[in-house]
DNA sequence: TTTCAAATGTGATGTAGATCACCTATTTGC
DNA sequence: GCAAATAGGTGATCTACATCACATTTGAAA
């Protein structure tokens, strides 16, 4: 069970548990081995989980008219991702999620993470937490779209997420700013970050 | 107590509460009237509310080096509004909040929230519930950023909110969709909604 | 009602970034 | 280890939108 100390950590830094809480709320969780490209959501499927990755890196990603892919989150150790819009309206994926590279995941049903933040009050305060930090990132990245050009929204990425320069592709990367695999090349080109990170 | 109607009626389509509770929760709500132009939160400020806003009309925004204004959320009635970053992270303002129109608002202070949530589990779930829906807007809004041109992103807004095309300039409609006021110009005199909305 | 400021419309011009075309690394599967 | 696929780089060209400049309309204050 060690593998879920990642997961007992994140979640005691917004609330404390007995450690009687903290058993049943993991005891729900499964663990799942994914290999790189392995689709976890396909567009169209129905959505019962929410993810929460211990190890590898996943895409949360939008395709249009099957040309484009839009990258709506990267997600990292110690990062949760669903389709949240189908998880929370209960209608079919508009989104997918894949691997970026091999990846280890906890994964937790949208029923019993209802039922036991029913059952749990600490733990409807996590999830409540949760969602505020995911909120405010959201609209910082609304605003960073809005105020900033390519170059800008690049550098903040690499210096937020240094690791991503050598983890990702640097299309996905281009695919999450909103830019060109072209535009993403020629702006780096005159600025790479510390390549040892 | 009539102007709490809008509230008790958001309320109760997420969450059911006893009479006690949900008069215990509505006691701690102040009520304001505001003039149109007027500032509820100034860059800087200590923010300590979260404001619900009964009539009228707000607007949350950024000002880039005192040039240029980005319109991060119109509020409108029955929606939520505050500077969130500040909020949740305890510093102060990075953006403002002022009023559009005339408006009557709510205000419901973070500390109030915090010690309700923790007295009331149906109220922090009814707050889990409610960031759940604006963080699903916010990702939406990203998404609309991504796919869509200026065009698109009117049209869109415009479908979703026609009452604006009324009661908001021009020019903040522009600031909203991260778009120039003279190519907003030229594209809605292509496209007019329906004016009679 | 007049007046002044703010909002809006519109032409001319500049520019970031898309797209297309093609070439050169790197991976990945056999 | 080799072939094929995938990722990445770079020039040429095109386009949506910004910016500037100025005219016109609207709306609020006096």
């Amino acid at each position: 069970m060690d593998k879920l100390e990642i997961l007992k950590q994140h979640i005691s830094r917004y609330v404390t548990l007995t450690d009687e809480e903290l058993g049943y709320f993991l005891s729900h969780f499964k663990e799942n081995s994914y290999k790189k490209n392995q689709v976890i959501i396909r567009e169209g499927d129905r959505v019962e989980n929410e993810y929460f990755v211990l190890s590898g890196y996943l895409k949360t990603f939008f395709i249009n008219e099957e040309t484009k892919m839009y990258i709506l989150q990267f997600a990292m150790p110690g990062w949760w991702t669903s389709d949240y819009v189908a998880l929370y309206n209960n209608t079919r994926a508009t989104i997918n999620v894949d691997c970026i590279s091999d990846a280890e995941v906890l994964s937790l049903s949208n029923t019993d993470l209802e039922k036991i933040c029913a059952e749990i009050h600490a733990i409807e305060r996590f999830f409540r937490w949760r969602t505020n930090r995911g909120y405010i990132a959201s609209q910082k990245r609304v605003l960073s779209f809005m105020t900033g050009d390519a170059k800008k929204r690049y550098e903040d990425l690499m210096q937020l997420y240094p690791q991503l320069y050598n983890v990702v592709p640097k299309q996905l990367i281009a695919a999450y700013l909103g830019v060109s695999r072209e535009t993403l090349s020629r702006l780096y080109s005159h600025h790479k970050p510390n390549k040892n990170v």
